[in-house]
DNA sequence: GCAAGGTC
């Protein structure tokens, strides 16, 4: 006689009273033992596994050749899962499957040598939900005949898992790979239950990101009683209009007081856990260990096979009637951290766990050595809850306390504890003084993103997958990239913002031309919803549209950046350029300017505003707008494009600031250098009534180092010292070395701007 | 390179 059962139940097997084991890819054990009143030798064995898997023909599997809807007729082929393993072969009179009615009688049988027709010999089938001597006894002594049409029917449905995702996945796959440029996936695989998994998330985005927040009102008293101060809850809860909620403020606020109109107790208890199985395990292991399915399950695997948990596949969360928890509990009795509450619950007694449902697959996941989690509870947890009601100006409200009497089974469950909350004692018709009536402003809110533990959830409600393929369908959508959490975050929140009052279009984006949303919350950044690109923006000050000026690199509409204060800096810059930087060694470069750490991503996005720009032509860029070197730092003094009437020079490295002639109608630069210094030649167009020339002329030429007039007219604020004092124009040559002497600075590297413009 | 499900 041969007994074929899954990998799961040999242990049971291995309890009994064998006599030899062979050693093979799949261990064999021979006792002898009674079968059906007679005396009979036992040759116990298993499979893992599935013994077949179903596939296409070698001619189906090209992907070039094969016309995806020929597969809908193509046959199939049944393949051995793992060749490695041989199953024994031999004379059979009984078989036995497993606990697994997934796993197919018929398979077994086929590979063992039986094709059914042998006269002689006959096969069963033992049916059993729990690896116990009660179990096993009862199905060998209620012995059935295996089922064809069972065996047909997983036949049929993996014969349609097969035909309709091979065809529908390669059909899809080269449809949309033909389609976008950017498909990030190898792959986009189609399934029963990978699609509605993906479903999941897809719905929830959706929701989230179609979700209008409304505004509410809600009203909050609060009192102080022996000491405590406490906030009320309205039974209103929220209002949706302001003027209603503000009425009824007013309304409390005449009022003035709180009269207590019942004050009630009532006792609860927090009911003991029931058993646990998979998909519970999945859930908790996600949302309070933060570890995935697929991790979750490895790490399941491997203390099932060290020997410290029950087997960990299973649907089951309620434990067999003949379960042995005091053997459990038994071997529990030393662990150091919870061994002294097993052992008061092997004197004192206790109560098995909740009863949950038993699906006839393994009992509920078990510690079988001290190691690791106990589930196990004995007392219920009792919460002793208070509840008072209030009343003023015709609106309700009331305050909960609790107070935890026996903490029970939460005593090795601390996670599932809840917060005592104290408050004092009340007595009905008691009138109470209200300190202040808040109204508070809130918003409704879109719901979180999807957890892993909610889809785990929402596939177990709706039947996608098993205990043990949930993981594996979590895991494929992951490393498919169907769905890359980091990058959807930034997507979701940058299409969020807009939606709230924040948000708003400014710019027009070089790639499509449209609008980007500015999103004000910081990091403050732009989107473009059209590309799916988001920007980085300097912080901490304000950003406007420029002129709707655009960037002759990239076409992206140039903004204006204020940094707070009256100091604060103005400059120009592109969204694109600021986050690439188009021109090599930029970021090296400039890598002291600390303009925006907060949002300055390290390797990207080093900040390039125009003053940093080196473009020849562009009149906003370094070379246009530079007037002479920083005489502080490494740095250029740059024209502050929008200062007027206050003109000024700022450093585009550095703090240091120059204050040209205040109340010129305008100040430009111009392309001409200063022949005894280099410095940019600026030109000054003087207010009428205020100018400093000659016979009321207004416009003026020169050098802000060498020419006298200028000289005397601008201030050094922010920095030490600015222009030579008394001294020839030496000092100020020495000093201010214009644009073309400050290229050389640094490492070198940017001997001459124009010389990186090789790719321009 | 493709389904689902089982197991390692």
């Amino acid at each position: 006689m041969i007994f074929a059962i899954c990998t799961c139940c040999t242990w049971v097997i291995e309890r009994g009273p064998r006599l030899t084991t062979r050693r093979g890819s799949t261990d064999v054990h021979e006792f002898d033992g009674v079968f059906q009143g007679r005396q009979s030798h036992y040759k116990v064995t298993s499979v893992i596994g599935h013994v077949f898997s179903v596939d296409f023909p070698p001619k189906y599997q090209n992907w070039e050749v094969t016309d995806p809807m020929d597969l809908f007729e193509a046959p199939t082929v049944k393949l051995e899962s793992n060749p490695k393993i041989v199953i024994v072969k031999g004379r059979i009179y009984a078989l036995k499957n497993s606990c697994h009615s997934g796993l197919g009688g018929e398979p077994v049988i086929e590979c063992a040598g039986f094709d059914g027709s042998d006269a002689g010999r006959r096969v069963y089938r033992a049916r059993f939900s729990s690896v116990t001597e009660k179990d096993i006894s009862k199905a060998m002594d209620n012995l059935v005949k295996p089922n064809k049409n069972e065996a047909l029917a997983v036949d049929a449905r993996q014969q349609i898992d097969l035909k309709v995702g091979v065809a529908f996945t390669r059909f899809q796959t080269r449809y949309f790979q033909s389609k976008y440029g950017n498909l990030d996936s190898r792959v986009i695989s189609y399934g029963p239950c990978q699609t509605p998994t993906l479903g999941f998330c897809v719905q929830r985005y959706l929701q989230i990101n179609t979700f209008k927040p409304e505004k509410f009102w809600s009203l909050r008293p609060h009192i102080i009683k022996d000491g405590y101060e406490l906030q009320l809850e309205w039974v209103r809860d929220k209002v949706f209009d302001n003027d209603v909620a503000v009425m009824f403020q007013n309304l409390i606020t005449e009022d003035g007081t709180l009269r207590i109109t019942d004050v009630s107790t009532k006792e609860e208890c927090k009911s003991r856990p029931c058993g646990l199985n998979t998909v519970n395990l999945l859930k908790v292991a996600s949302s309070a260990l933060g570890l995935g399915p697929h991790t979750t399950m490895q790490i399941a695997e491997r203390l099932y096979t060290q020997g410290f948990i029950s087997y960990p596949r299973t649907e089951s969360t309620a434990y067999p009637a003949s379960f042995d928890f005091q053997g459990t509990l038994k071997s529990l009795i030393n662990n150091p951290s919870w061994g002294v509450h097993v052992r008061a619950l092997l004197v004192d007694g206790f109560h098995k766990p909740r009863t949950g449902t038993d699906v006839g697959d393994h009992p509920p996941i078990t510690p079988m050595k001290s190691a690791t989690e106990d589930m196990l509870g004995n007392d219920a947890w009792r919460l002793y809850q208070t509840k008072v009601e209030l009343s003023s100006g015709g609106e309700l409200f009331f305050c909960i306390g609790q107070h935890v009497t026996v903490k029970g089974f939460t005593s090795i469950m601390p996670w599932l504890a809840v917060n005592e909350k104290n408050i004092p004692p009340f007595t009905i018709g008691e009138r109470i003084k209200i300190l202040k009536v808040d109204l508070y402003e809130g918003s409704t809110t879109p719901p979180d993103y999807l957890s892993e533990s909610e889809l785990i959830s929402l596939m177990e409600k709706h039947g996608i997958g098993t205990d043990a393929s949930i993981p594996v369908h979590i895991n494929n959508i992951c490393e498919r990239n169907y769905v890359q959490i980091e990058n959807m975050d930034t997507l979701f929140e940058a299409q969020f913002s807009p939606l709230a009052e924040s948000g708003s279009l400014l710019s027009k984006c070089g790639k499509c031309t449209r609008y980007m949303k500015y999103i004000s919350s910081r990091p403050s950044r732009l989107f473009c919803v059209t590309c799916e690109e988001v920007y980085n923006l300097p912080q901490n000050g304000t950003v406007k549209l420029y002129k709707e000026l655009a960037c002759p690199l990239d076409n992206f509409e140039l903004l204006l950046f204020s940094m707070a204060g009256p100091d604060g800096k103005s400059f120009p810059l592109c969204p694109y350029c600021y986050n690439s930087p188009p021109f090599e060694g930029i970021d090296a470069l400039f890598g002291a300017l600390d303009l925006n750490s907060s949002s300055r991503k390290p390797g990207k996005g080093g900040g390039m505003p125009c003053f940093l720009c080196p473009h020849p032509t562009c009149r906003h860029s370094l070379i246009a707008q530079g007037v002479c070197a920083c005489p502080e730092c490494n740095g250029t003094l740059v024209l502050d494009p929008v200062s007027a009437p206050k003109w000024r020079l700022y450093c585009n490295m550095c703090n240091c600031m120059v204050l040209l002639p205040h109340g010129a109608h305008r100040i430009s630069t111009t392309r001409d250098r200063c022949p005894e210094c280099e410095s940019t030649i600026i030109e000054v167009d003087f207010n009428k009534k205020t100018t400093p020339l000659k016979g009321g002329a207004t416009l003026h030429v020169g050098c802000i180092l060498c020419d006298e007039l200028l000289h005397s007219l601008v201030e050094m604020k922010h920095g030490k010292s600015f222009f030579r004092r008394g001294g020839g124009r030496g000092s100020g040559r020495g000093r201010g070395r214009g644009r073309g002497g400050r290229r050389g600075r640094g490492s070198g590297k940017y001997e001459d701007p124009k010389m990186s413009f090789r790719d321009f």
